[in-house]
DNA sequence: CTACAGTCTGTAGCAACTACAGGCTCAAGA
DNA sequence: TCTTGAGCCTGTAGTTGCTACAGACTGTAG
């Protein structure tokens, strides 16, 4: 039980610094079958290696591009089955960034009514606010 | 209980269409105390009138614009104590137009990679990917 | 030999709803 | 009058993506 601190494997908390993960968020990617259930040591403890660590940086970095855990999970499905295609990543990734624009439109509107509806604050201590007006109206 | 009918109160079902409100959330937002507890009807049915659909109205367009329910709250009370000042108002508001204004930019950020990772890839039926190289990486 | 850090499991909580199931009530048509 | 069906009531579970705990066990260092 001394293999992950020389390097050859690594427990749970190794996986999580190599990675940047959260140590309980590897268990929750296990548990929806994300993450494949790893070997174990004779106690019951977890055993990982590199491409533990890559399949996880795979997903941390997917979810940091906004993809849902469903379209992450789809990605790896292909990937997993070799059946993957540039097209077809291509296709789905648009589709995200279709998304994300759309996202950005929906803030960009709030951006807008909000700096526009703070501009008309007085600031002073008075009970009448602009801001107010328009939630109200 | 024809008032409803009539036009002197509203049941849940008008409240939800006079506010454009989903009849669930109504009842969840009174479960969450950001709705009052309405009065009722003998037989347990909800009375709603004009200050129901004011406060729901409130409510809804402060979601539309991204406030968090706990804001939403602050502000209320602020209202509801008559203790609403310009000053505090807009400072909570340019304060969510800032976090407003973080989620537009990580949201840019994501357009980017993802936009200038999807240009690379040839679109074509083969394995090798531009995006899943960018996230295996 | 004993601390104590690390691991294990199951479960509960967060935001902000949404959607049932199973039981009442009310108004309208036969 | 009776019945049908829409609408209301309650409690609870599901959603997404984690995060955090409790209580038990294990492994290592002093």
């Amino acid at each position: 039980m001394a293999d992950h601190v020389s390097g050859k494997w690594l427990q749970r908390a190794g996986l999580a610094q190599r990675t940047g993960c959260n140590l309980e968020t590897i268990r929750y990617y296990e548990r929806i079958g994300m993450m494949p259930d790893p070997p174990r040591t004779a106690s019951g403890y977890r055993i990982y290696d590199d491409s533990h660590v890559a399949r996880l940086r795979f997903i941390l970095r997917a979810r940091e591009l906004g993809f849902a855990i469903e379209q992450i999970r789809g990605l790896l499905d292909l990937v997993d089955c070799g059946a993957q295609t540039c097209a077809e990543v291509k296709e789905r990734t648009e589709r995200h960034l279709a998304d994300v624009r759309a996202k950005i439109a929906d803030l960009r509107r709030i951006e807008k009514v909000l700096a526009s509806t703070a501009a008309l604050c007085s600031g002073d201590e008075v009970p009448e606010c602009p801001v107010l007006d328009a939630l109200a109206s």
